[in-house]
DNA sequence: TCCAATATTATGC
DNA sequence: GCATAATATTGGA
């Protein structure tokens, strides 16, 4: 799982930055968090798949509104072949927690029917490629505490506070 | 195959 | 509260 075939990368404008969409031939495979700097500049257009193009407009407004606290109408295809299947399980599960709804990492290993694989459950979310969209930042540690995140803490916090969640 | 690292959790001080 | 041990999964030597 480390062969990366060819993946399509094109921008998408929030209001919190240009975020950076990976699509493959299955679906959306990987979102990336602003760029500090000069994001490299969306990509020839012109020889984006007609059916990619769909996908990015749908993953588009799913993020716009997941940014905004509300959850999305639409998600794009997900492609997690790039994960094992304990993660995709882990992200599946993910999956259905609705908005403003929050779990924590040991609860999460349980559904999955791993009791004791909370820490496991840690990297899985670690290692999930699409932040937001899977989201991986209503998981929180067993005490409420806030654990971690990929993309860095502060979006785990402004992303639960514009859902109506409260973290200590 | 073994070793080290982790976005955890439960327990003991 | 803080330090310590236990546990599951992954990635690399």
């Amino acid at each position: 799982m480390k062969t990366i075939p060819r993946y399509l990368e094109a921008a998408i404008a929030t209001a919190d930055g240009t975020f950076m969409a990976l699509y493959s031939s299955k679906g959306l495979v990987g979102l990336n968090f602003p760029a500090r700097r000069g994001t490299t500049k969306p990509g020839a257009a012109g020889a984006v798949p007609e059916v990619i193009r769909k996908w990015h407009s749908t993953t588009s407004v799913a993020l716009k509104r997941a940014l905004t606290g509300k959850s999305p109408r639409e998600l794009p295809p997900l492609d997690v072949s790039s994960g094992t299947n304990f993660q995709q399980a882990v992200w599946r599960e993910l999956c259905r927690l609705k908005t403003g709804e929050t779990c924590s990492y040991g609860e999460l290993a349980r559904r999955i029917g791993r009791p004791n694989a909370g820490r496991a459950v840690g990297g899985a979310c670690g290692a999930n490629l699409i932040p937001v969209l899977i989201p991986c930042h209503r998981v929180l540690a067993a005490n409420q505490k806030p654990g971690g995140f990929s993309g860095g803490l502060d979006w785990k916090r402004k992303l639960l506070e514009r859902e109506g969640v409260a973290i200590q």
